[in-house]
RNA sequence: GGGCCGUUAGCUCAGCUGGUAGAGCAGCAGACUCUUAAUCUGCGGGUCGCAGGUUCGAUCCCUGCACGGCUCACCA
């Protein structure tokens, strides 16, 4: 073979990996290169550190200062073009790209000959110059260069980048080598998820940190993943919710407290939804959930800003407004207006169930329609001629309390709730309650929820007894919010679908 | 779970109702001291996702499977 003629060394260890892994033509060729710098005494993987003075934005910046002046910078190889005693180096680092200019006279030719063993793709440091290439391109003038990591594999093609998105999400560190936008979309998911916690920290949220896994999975209607213990030899659910464990701190006193992390949710994937995903949910005491109206239009507007530079942002070439205030409409209204139906003259189920059969909205309904109130049946026709045309920031208010087992009433009226969802570009957002804290209540409705997972519905809210303890030593009134972190940064990185915000999606084994 | 689509070189993609495959980038050899999708000359690189079937012959047609994407359903 006329690579292993060119690059002398290493052939036994080459031969040895390319009968257990099949290694492709350039994988070889790479290998080679590496067994003749480790022979060389220059092996790459030796390297343990390196002091760079500047990233690449730094350099651009402040171009006008750093001119003439040495710089160290360190970088992966994204392009190489060779013009003989000369080359240009494109070297992308965290911020972006810089070019290095090498050339023979200036690095000795002994070192320039180096350059045959480099690739695109490897991670190098350079030392040299700051200044302006005659075509106007700011580089640096390369004194020192050194291979810092070979990159074993060559990278994906230059122009059309990576494409495939079986890879990207596979391999996600492809992804974000490749494609600058990706790396901006996930700073940008940093920078919202401070904002939050600058947000809510600011008015004296205490952050804190609620199990994981617990022998009760509720606080939500969804199928949990189960797990097991084996030193308690126990069967646990990871968490569908935060929500009863956090009203359990505001029962000890904490007042305003939030916890920001990982919900498992045993169901379908597809773009909105990942088994894996962030919510934050955040409960302030003697507060309702009007007043987490407010704080939920002013914390995502303040999110936007922080991340976008705007509270106006374009979701999927649409521009949605979020600054406050939102628009408010109960639940009874949205309906009324975009489908035409005004449930407040309805008084009872069975004229519901009539409405149902006329409209089609069976196929909205989970229940046998004898089964349905008049709450579940709102709620089915919301869903089926409202929803959608929530596109600019909405918060639908006042939800049946059939589907709101943790939901205070509406003063005069028990079938209702205090409860809201935010929805934007149609797609729920948050869900806000006037929090339930009467025990005696909250004990019915549990009650009622087993009464459903003992017909079938393996999503109904598990029954969790401490909690109306908690109740019992007595929960101030609340107000308590939720909302899909993941979800919101899809707005405000104009994402299609929920991978495009979460690094290591959950993807099956090849 | 249903429907539609995809899987061909490291990557991005071509491949004609069937005759065992091409391009660009990347790679290798060579030339070139201001290039930037560098350029020029030459060369190598394939289990056509996997398994069956039809056929003289399958990347192509059929069936099944795997993985992925979109979509509907389920689901916050």
């Amino acid at each position: 073979m006329s690579q292993e003629k060119a690059v002398a060394g290493g052939d036994d260890i080459v031969d040895e990996e390319s009968a257990s892994r099949a290694l492709s033509e350039q994988q070889l060729v790479r290998r080679q290169k590496l067994a003749k710098l480790q022979a060389e005494g220059r092996d790459p993987f030796a390297q343990l550190t390196w002091n760079h003075s500047h990233h690449s934005a730094d350099i651009k910046r402040d171009f006008e200062a750093l001119e003439n002046k040495d710089v160290s910078i360190a970088g992966r190889v994204m392009s190489f073009r060779d013009i003989g005693k000369a080359a240009f180096v494109d070297l992308q680092d965290r911020d972006g790209r810089v070019q290095v200019y090498l050339n023979a006279e200036a690095l000795g030719d002994e070192v320039y000959a180096h350059i045959k063993t480099w690739d695109v793709g490897d991670i190098v440091g350079v030392e040299g110059f700051v200044f302006r290439t005659r075509r106007g391109e700011i580089s640096v003038h390369a004194k020192r260069m050194v291979l810092l990591t070979k990159a074993l594999e060559p990278l994906p093609e230059k122009f059309h980048g990576l494409k495939d998105p079986e890879i990207r999400y596979r391999r996600r560190y492809l992804d974000l080598v490749m494609n600058p936008q990706v790396m901006d979309t996930f700073k940008k998911r940093t920078l919202i998820i401070k904002a939050i916690r600058e947000y809510l920290d600011s008015r004296e949220y205490i952050e804190v940190d609620t199990p994981i896994l617990s022998t009760i999975a509720s606080g939500a209607a969804a199928r949990p993943f189960v797990t097991k213990s084996n030193a308690l030899n126990l069967q646990l659910y990871l968490r569908i919710a935060t929500e009863l464990y956090l009203k359990r701190c505001i029962v000890g006193g904490m007042e305003r407290v939030y916890d920001m992390g990982k919900n498992f949710r045993n169901e379908g994937i597809d773009i909105r939804h990942n088994p894996e995903f962030t919510m934050i949910e955040l409960y302030q005491a003697y507060a309702d959930y009007k007043d987490m109206m407010e704080l939920c239009e002013n914390m995502v507007a303040y999110a936007a800003e922080k991340a976008t530079g705007s509270a106006k942002v374009m979701y999927q070439g649409t521009e949605i407004d979020l600054s406050p205030p939102w628009r408010r409409l109960t639940m009874v209204d949205a309906v009324k207006e975009y489908g035409k139906l005004d449930f407040g003259a309805v008084k009872t189920d069975a004229e519901a169930q009539d409405i149902a059969k006329k409209h089609g909205l069976e196929h909205e309904l989970k229940k046998k329609l004898k089964d349905c109130t008049k709450g579940d049946i709102l709620n089915a026709a919301f869903e089926k001629y409202a929803e959608e045309h929530l596109i600019q920031p909405t918060f639908i208010m006042d939800y049946p309390a059939d589907i709101s087992p943790l939901t205070k009433q509406k003063p005069g009226d028990p079938t209702m709730t205090e409860r809201f969802e935010a929805f934007i570009y149609g797609r729920e957002l948050a869900n806000a309650y006037s929090e339930l804290n009467d025990p005696i209540v909250q004990l019915e409705r549990f009650q009622q929820q087993s009464r459903e997972r003992e017909l079938g519905d393996d999503e109904a809210y598990m029954f969790d007894e401490d909690f109306i303890s908690s109740l019992e030593v007595g929960m101030p009134p609340t107000g308590g919010m939720g909302i899909g972190v993941d979800r919101l940064i899809m707005f405000l990185t104009d994402a299609y679908s929920i991978r495009d915000v979460i690094l290591f999606p959950t993807m099956k084994p090849v």
